[in-house]
This record gives C-alpha cells, sequence and structure tokens, in this order.
DNA sequence: TACAGTCGGGG
DNA sequence: GTGTACGACTGTA
C-alpha cells in the first residue's frame, strides 16, 4: 500500500546505513521524513589490462550491481574512449570504495566518481532543496516515486511558512564573556542564562520540542554558540537535541585554510544539522548581502543544501552546476582536472592575460555623464561565444560550435533568470515593486554569474581552461573597442572605460533620452544587452595618489541625477579602513552629493569641510568612541614568517604573546593605533585601552588623506590638507575660500561657453 | 628607495 | 574546499 505526500523538500543527506533520507514539509503543515534508495554510476578509463584487472576486482564487491565496458566522451579529448562502468547499489558504499580503488589503480582515471548525494539526486528526479514533490511512500516511509512540480526557474518561487527559531548570546564572543542566551521565534522572545544551572539545555530542549524549527539562525553558532552548548549539555549530563533527525549528533565541518580571491581565507568549523538547517549569521558568506532569500535562491539553482549554500562561496555552487549540467547531457566528470596548458609560442604569451580592457580616465570634475553598462557582459559573451573547454573556442565572439558546451549551458538559464528579475524589479514587467526579496534573489544570482567566469580560469575548476577563459576577456575588450567606436560616431566623448562599462558625455546631452540612440546603437553592433546605470549630475576621476599626473581607472566619486552617490575605489570603499574615518569621509561625500548640480558644488564644499573640521575636533577631545578607530586587516601568513610585520601582524602577535590565541592565516585581526611601541593595540585583548594612548596624529593623518580624495578634484593638495589637519592653521580656510571661488568662476565660464584653466584646478569641463 | 603585504572590482 | 590577473597603495627596512 502506498501513501501520497505532496510538500517541499527541506533536506536530503546520505543515511547512517544506506541510501538517502529526505526531509519534506508537507501542504499541510507537518515535517516528514522519508528514506529512498539510490544507485550510484561512476566511471573509470586506463589501458585494457588495468580495466581487466579492475572489472576482477569489482567483481568481487557485492556492493557492485553492475559492470559493463562502454564507449563515451570526455570533455578535454576529442575522440571517443573505452571506460568501465560500474553501478554501485549506495552513495555510502561507492564513496568507500572509490577511496580503496584511487589506492590500488591511481593511474585510472576515474569520471563521475566523487558527486554528492544532492547532485546525483537533483540529475536523476530534478529535485532541489524546496522543489515541491508529490511522492508516493510506503509504511516504512521508504519512497517509491517522486516528481517535481516547480522549477529552478521559477521567477516566483512558493515556500511553505517557515518556523525560524534565532538564537544568539548577548555579547561578541570574541571580545567578551557572553552572560546569556537569546532565544526568539517570530514575536516571542525569551532570555536564558549561560550557565550551567541544569536548567540551560532543559529549557532549550523545550523550546526546540516546542518550535520544532526548520531553520536555526545563529550569531557565531559554528565557532562559539553550538560548541559551548555542546560543552552544557556534557556537563549537565542532558543531551541537547539541536537536530530533527534524533539519530544523527550535530555535523562537525573541520575549520580549514584556503587560497581564495587571491588571498588567503580562514573559514571556521561549522556546525551542521539534520533534517533542520542551522545557518550562522555571522560566518554565512554573504549573508549580510541577501539573508535568507538569498541563500534560498541561491540552494534553488545550485542544488547544494540549504546549509551549504548559505556558507560556501559562489564558486562551488557554480561547480555544483556545471557537474549536474554535465550528467544532465551525458558528460563525463572529471575527478580531479588533468588538463595540460597547450604550449604558446611567443606571439600568444603577448596576448595572455591581459584581462579585462582597462582605459585611463580623463582625470577631473565632468558634468552630465551617463554610465553604460554591459547586463552581465562575461556570462554574456561566454553564453554568445558558446565558450566552454570542450568546444572549439569562437573567433571574436562568432561561436565556432552551434552545440552548447557545458558552461553556456550552466549559465544560460541563470543569465536569463536574473534579467527576467531584473527586468520585473525595474517594472518593465507590470504588477511589481522592487521588492526586497527580488532584490536578494538578484543578488545571489549576480554572484553565481560573476565567479562562472572566473572559475574559466581556474586551474582547479573541473570545466576551467585558461584559453577559454582568455577567449572570454579577449572577447571583452573587442566588445568595448567596438562600443568605443560607435559611440564617438556618434559624437560622444568617451571619458572611461572599465571592463564592461563606459562614461560618456556630448554638449547638450544631459537627459536619459538624449543617451538612448547611442545605447541602442551599441547594443545593436555588439550583439550584447547595455543599460544606463545612470546619467551623474558630475563626476571626478582621481589621479594617482604616487604620481597626480598618472590617471587610475577605478578612484572615482560622483552623484547621479537622482542624488544617489557612487564611489569606488577610495578609502570609504576599503575594508581596512576605521569606521571613523570612512564615516567622516561618507558625510563628506553626502555633503557634496546634495548640490542640484555643478553649481552648487562650491557651496557644498564648503560644508563638506565643516564636515571634515568637525571630525578633527571629536578626535582631539577625546569624543570618537573607541571602536571607530578600529582597524581590521587580514593575516595572510603564519605570524611568524612575515618579513615585514604588517601592524595587523603585529597586533597578532601581541594577542598571541598575551592569551594564546592565534590568528591564523586568513582570519582578520583587530586594533586599534597606539603612541610609542609597538605602535598597535589588539582589540581582542582583555582590558580597556587608555583613550589617551591613541596615536591621534596617525588618525589625523588617515583623515587628511580621506578628505584629500574627496577635495582633490576641487584643486586643494594633499599636503595642504594634511598640514592644515596637523597644526589647524587657517592657512587652509585661505586655501579653500580661495578655490571655492575658482570653482565658481570656471563653471560661470564653462555654462556661458568660455572654457579657461583655472590655477590648481585639475579639469572642469561642462 | 625597494620590497612585502593587503585590498579592490565585478555588482 | 577552492575564481582570475593586476595595479594602487601603505608600511617597513
Amino acid at each position: 500500500m502506498s501513501v501520497r505526500l505532496r510538500g517541499w523538500l527541506l533536506d536530503l543527506y546520505e543515511d547512517i546505513d544506506n541510501g538517502l533520507r529526505i526531509w519534506f514539509i508537507s501542504e499541510d503543515g507537518t515535517r516528514v521524513c522519508l528514506h529512498q534508495a539510490m544507485e550510484v554510476t561512476f566511471y573509470a578509463s586506463g589501458t585494457n589490462e588495468e580495466l581487466r584487472s579492475l572489472w576482477i576486482t569489482l567483481k568481487r564487491y557485492p556492493a557492485v550491481l553492475s559492470l559493463q565496458r562502454e564507449t563515451r566522451r570526455d570533455a578535454f579529448i576529442p575522440e571517443p574512449i573505452t571506460v568501465l562502468k560500474a553501478v554501485v547499489d549506495s552513495p555510502l558504499h561507492q564513496a568507500r570504495l572509490f577511496r580503496e580503488l584511487q589506492q590500488r589503480y591511481p593511474r585510472l582515471v576515474y569520471y563521475d566518481a566523487d558527486i554528492s548525494s544532492n547532485i546525483r539526486h537533483a540529475a536523476r528526479y530534478g529535485t532541489f532543496p524546496m522543489a515541491f514533490c508529490e511522492v508516493d511512500y510506503d509504511e516504512t516511509g521508504l519512497i517509491l516515486s517522486i516528481r517535481v512540480l516547480n522549477s529552478r526557474w521559477d521567477l516566483a518561487p512558493v515556500h511553505p511558512v517557515f518556523r525560524i527559531l534565532t538564537l544568539e548570546p548577548n555579547c561578541d564572543p570574541g571580545r567578551g564573556e557572553p552572560s546569556a542566551l537569546r532565544v526568539q521565534c517570530g514575536q516571542r522572545k525569551q532570555t536564558l542564562l549561560l550557565e550551567s544551572s541544569g536548567e540551560l539545555i532543559h529549557k532549550l530542549n523545550q523550546v526546540l520540542k516546542q518550535v520544532d524549527p526548520d531553520f536555526i539562525l545563529s550569531s557565531w553558532g559554528d565557532t562559539w554558540l553550538v560548541p559551548t552548548l555542546l560543552e552544557f549539555s556534557k556537563r549537565e549530563g542532558e543531551k541537547l537535541c539541536l537536530n530533527r533527525d534524533e539519530k544523527r549528533d550535530v555535523g562537525w565541518q573541520k575549520e580549514m585554510s584556503y587560497f581564495s580571491y587571491g588571498q588567503i581565507i580562514c573559514r571556521a568549523e561549522e556546525a551542521h544539522l539534520f533534517g533542520r538547517c542551522h545557518i550562522d549569521q555571522r560566518s554565512a558568506m554573504m549573508w549580510r548581502d541577501y539573508g535568507l532569500d538569498g541563500v534560498l535562491e541561491s540552494a534553488r539553482v545550485t542544488t547544494l543544501p540549504i546549509e551549504n549554500a548559505a556558507r560556501v562561496s559562489p564558486g562551488s555552487g557554480i561547480s555544483a552546476m556545471q557537474m549536474l549540467t554535465a550528467l544532465e547531457h551525458d558528460i563525463l566528470v572529471p575527478w580531479h582536472k588533468q588538463q595540460v596548458e597547450v604550449f604558446k609560442d611567443g606571439m600568444d604569451l603577448i596576448q595572455r592575460d591581459r584581462g579585462g580592457l582597462i582605459y585611463q580616465p580623463i582625470v577631473g570634475l565632468h558634468a552630465n555623464v551617463a554610465q553604460v553598462d554591459f547586463i552581465s557582459m562575461y556570462p554574456a559573451i561566454i553564453i554568445k561565444g558558446n565558450i566552454s573547454p570542450e568546444v572549439p573556442l569562437p573567433n571574436g565572439i562568432i561561436p565556432a560550435s552551434e552545440e552548447l558546451g557545458v558552461v553556456p549551458l550552466t549559465l544560460k538559464p541563470l543569465y536569463e533568470k536574473r534579467v527576467a528579475l531584473k527586468l520585473r524589479s525595474a517594472g518593465l514587467v507590470k504588477d511589481s515593486r522592487l521588492s526586497k526579496r527580488d532584490n536578494a534573489r538578484a543578488s545571489a544570482l549576480k554572484w553565481l554569474l560573476v565567479v562562472c567566469f572566473g572559475f574559466l580560469g581556474y586551474k582547479n575548476a573541473r570545466f576551467g581552461r585558461i584559453e577559454a577563459h582568455e577567449a572570454v576577456t579577449n572577447g571583452g575588450r573587442e566588445v568595448l573597442l567596438r562600443a568605443k567606436e560607435v559611440a564617438e560616431s556618434l559624437g560622444f566623448e568617451v571619458l572611461h572605460m572599465y571592463v564592461d562599462a563606459l562614461w560618456l558625455k556630448k554638449p547638450g546631452s544631459s537627459k536619459k533620452a538624449d543617451f538612448q540612440e547611442v545605447l541602442n546603437e551599441i547594443s545593436l553592433q555588439t550583439g550584447l544587452g547595455v543599460s544606463l546605470d545612470g546619467i551623474y549630475r558630475w563626476i571626478a576621476f582621481l589621479p594617482s595618489r604616487m604620481d597626480e599626473r598618472v590617471p587610475v581607472a577605478n578612484r572615482y566619486f560622483g552623484v547621479f541625477q537622482d542624488g544617489s552617490m557612487k564611489v569606488r575605489g577610495i578609502e570609504a570603499r576599503r575594508r581596512d579602513t576605521p569606521p571613523w574615518i570612512t564615516e567622516t569621509q561618507t558625510k563628506m561625500l553626502e555633503r557634496l552629493s546634495r548640490a542640484g548640480s555643478v553649481q552648487d558644488l562650491p557651496a557644498c564644499m564648503e560644508k563638506a569641510f565643516e564636515v571634515f573640521r568637525n571630525a578633527l575636533s571629536d578626535l582631539r577631545s577625546g569624543r570618537v568612541p573607541l571602536e571607530k578607530l578600529v582597524i581590521a586587516s587580514r593575516v595572510s601568513h603564519e605570524l611568524e614568517s612575515y618579513r615585514s610585520p604588517t601592524p595587523a601582524a603585529r597586533a597578532a602577535s601581541q594577542l598571541l604573546e598575551q592569551t594564546g590565541k592565534r590568528a591564523r592565516p586568513g582570519q582578520k585581526v583587530r586594533f586599534i593605533y597606539t603612541r610609542g611601541e609597538p605602535g598597535v593595540h589588539p582589540w581582542e585583548l582583555p582590558g580597556t585601552i587608555d583613550p589617551d594612548d591613541v596615536d591621534r596624529v596617525k588618525y589625523i593623518e588617515l583623515l587628511a588623506r580621506a578628505a584629500a580624495s574627496v577635495f582633490h578634484p576641487f584643486g586643494i593638495s594633499d599636503d595642504q590638507l594634511k598640514q592644515w589637519a596637523h597644526t589647524q592653521s587657517v592657512a587652509l580656510d585661505l586655501v579653500l575660500n580661495k578655490e571655492v571661488s575658482h570653482v565658481r568662476k570656471v563653471y560661470h565660464h564653462a555654462r556661458t561657453g568660455r572654457v579657461e584653466a583655472a590655477t590648481g584646478i585639475r579639469r572642469i569641463a561642462g
């Protein structure tokens, strides 16, 4: 006899015994755990002799259900190859068997051998987290059939009503000793004392039983809270039932350091649950950016379990999607990437590694500038040019082959979904305001798209190939140069180009409609979608701080016509800038942005200067809270191996000496600049920092630097500002007044058509 | 002044 | 488990 269930798939994992356990939230709100058997197929290729030997070995394993010789295609080898296909009765047995085979037959090439059960299940049944399923199962809970009724690509997915429990200590465990635990579910809040009175675990278990949450959202859950609670539980002799699956303990993922984004990242240990999801909001990658909606969207399209989608970087999401695509299209998934770069002659080497096109901006202040962006340029080029490691490379962006490769096949639906979401939120498709939820989801997709391109050039990616990566950047440069020609032919001046954006202006063009033609023409001539990021009332491109004759590609700020600002590359954008500096610089820029047009700028400049002056006086009189002066910077080496220790490394060494806590490569170290030796004081060091020890001169220097970035376009030099900041002499006020009148004069001339160069002013043009 | 180390950008 | 390559910039020796 079979029972039918309709509901959403919440969690899927390998059972302790065998097969899979799958949790559903049914339509009527019950949470149901079912199980399913799943056979697993993998392949090996090698010499006839080796394959014969493998065959004999595998035949003796009862878990191996069938063996067969087949001819198949390796994505990286032109000719079909002979493989041995093995079907194993369960994921667990396959994993165990594969580990043995690697030892015993290291020379064989394996395929489909290290794919997670989630991805296999997704490929076979079309499942994904929050898939709406119709399931038939027997009285033991064994799944007999499963059909998915919705799609990963739904624009408006329907979710069940989740039960969410929030757990957070009352302070940052890195800074102090939390004394209480805040527990929240919907409107219901309570506080439990964090002490081993024999009560805590009991009460927590009650809450868990009562609420039976689908999600436990914690703060510092991975690194502190869950370990601490388990410790209490041990002491009190009462089991803490965090899991829904009562057979399981908390699944620990070990701490590790890895290389990513050109730097060492340290990923802390993680506490995983079974049957429900634990997400540590502090360690979950990009949680701040897109929250639970983004995590669910990411899980949905990547098919990664929700707990993983919340934590891993988008790279593994893309990797999962590529494997799924390959499985769906009968392309073998290589185990370790074994691609060797083909030989290159000298000409190729010069062509290589040029990356995206970067143009030198015309430094200075400009009014009525349009920024034109290509929409997801690299993904669009990959799709249009059919750029994939196993497909012949295109000529420019003219594809060499019709049949889409793994990478474009993976990207296409993702790209189309993002464009559709963007269109919807832009109001082109009626019915929707730009909802917070759509934003979060679009943001999650954006990251997957961005990273997919980088993955092509990543040496360890299964479907990466450096030549394909280069083909994309080549295509991008071609496209941008074509766009420049188009813009210039229509009489626009191209002030700047950066990878996938152009900044244009033309006398008399200041409204959206004035740029419509050039947008259409660029799109037509390049075959790629473009959008108007906005029209700047004014924008300032900054030169190098090292040498102000040299323009730099990505230091600029400007105000759009709607009054919003765009800021790139300057201090406020850097994560190692103390909050006080960031806030002051942002406030200064905000004062500038109040200028309704360029004519109002001089007056706003005086306001911005006032912000600067007030901030300095706050610092001098000790009104700046210490936490606003904290600098956070990463250490990327073991502390002993620094040849010239950075301030962060020196702070970390102090911390190690005095507390025994060691900052691992990839961890951030927080510190304050202090007077005398050693010049820094770790923020995490117990005991307070005497405000008098703060190295105010240092902070004045840092603030003056940030102010200089803001004022540079108005002709005030670094040195002038610095000197003024340190001495508080009135000289600068005079300079400022002088400059303000210069700016006024120049704008007057600009508007009357007689542009004239002003001393001290870099460049101003109407 | 040279070098070592950290960060940004995309969006 | 895991994006690239590169240039700008700061602090140290």
